[in-house]
DNA sequence: GGATGAAGGTGACAATTGTCATCCGGAAAA
DNA sequence: TTTTCCGGATGACAATTGTCACCTTCATCC
């Protein structure tokens, strides 16, 4: 089978490649760098399977994964990544990914993955199954929005101008995510939030 | 030569240890998926060469090479990193490192990198050769505990408790970091000290 | 000894942040 | 149509955070 490895650590990209090329049924035809990039190769290339990192520049690979979903690609996505976010694991069933796995399993664990995808199963991590548990996003849009400023250090008046609200106002919603996230202020809302894969 | 490979993230170890053992030249003896395992290893199996990942739980990478340093172990310690941060670099030349490169680097340069180190000589991937010339780090000591604690979401008056002192004083301590970094607030100066490496 | 300066520590004050009661407008239910 | 509900929005108030001028201690240099 023809696959993809988008992923934009130079080095773990490489090996993987590499490694995968050397079984017998798996034959790597592009490596990506960049969200954006894995995008244009999949519609180029047409491989049967992508291997997929979540964080990567320009588009996630959740973002990826949804724009293939959008456009009725047949490519097949196999997520992996870092973080066991039960916010990443949703969105990523929800835009159709077939694999989900961890970058602390085997190589061998993504070529099995790999193979039972392309039979037309599903590959999940023993880890994230019960993450399939786990709470949603209890966060509305705007809460978010202005959480991920505060993110980057914007006092309360920098994000309001910026999204031309009132200080009160930006200030309501990140006390509405504080107590959500039963944090005590907005240094600990966003971790809480991160930690979830509730924010980009 | 004889290596370990100290790197957490599992896929990446396994890789890694593979290609490498693939090198005529290069036997990978070991793996270790922390510091504390790495720092053992080192001793009972006595390598030439340690690969070695910086952020790892129990002992960070750099705490490894120092304690290697202080008991005069010949181990050669190449850094393996995924930041081009200045404090990293300085500490890990100080602490007797003898290569640092990136996790964006392929797998040949590090194999490269390991023949190189074995062979007496440094080396030291091109984007960080500059950061030799970057700023050291301004903060003192109980500027940087300050910091750590509000990394955490501490108010000022809990990290005030924590450490014995007036709330003042510990808005003192974050303000001068705040100038220093020339941040706006303290989310920002923690933002700003982790890119550098300054805290941890 | 006395001057100098660096690092730690303090409280007063101003600015920013977090909480709350309340208001508004549109969609869904009655 | 009226009622109810809910997300979005607001300003008043209290708590927390950031700044500043000023002490203290202790080592260093004349």
């Amino acid at each position: 089978m023809k696959v993809i490895v988008a992923e934009d650590q130079g080095m773990l990209r490489g090996a993987l490649s590499a490694l995968l090329d050397l079984e017998d049924d798996i034959e790597v035809i592009g490596q990506a760098a960049d969200g954006a990039e894995a995008l244009e190769m999949i519609r180029t290339l047409r491989p049967d399977l992508c291997v997929m990192d979540i964080e990567m520049p320009k588009m996630s690979g959740l973002d990826v994964a949804e724009a293939l979903q959008k456009s009725k690609d047949p490519c097949g996505v196999v997520i992996l990544t870092t973080f066991s976010r039960s916010g990443y694991f949703q969105r990523a069933m929800r835009a159709g990914a077939r694999g989900f796995l961890l970058k602390d399993s085997p190589v061998s664990e993504l070529a099995a993955a790999l193979r039972d995808v392309q039979a037309g199963r599903r590959a999940v991590s023993p880890e994230l199954a019960l993450t399939f548990w786990e709470a949603e996003n209890p966060l509305t849009e705007r809460e978010r929005e202005v959480l991920k400023l505060a993110r980057e250090g914007l006092s309360s008046g920098e994000i309001a101008s910026r999204l031309f609200l009132s200080g009160g106002t930006v200030r309501n919603y990140l006390s509405e995510a504080i107590q959500k996230l039963e944090a005590k202020n907005r240094i600990d809302a966003i971790a809480a939030a991160e930690k979830n894969g509730w924010l980009d």
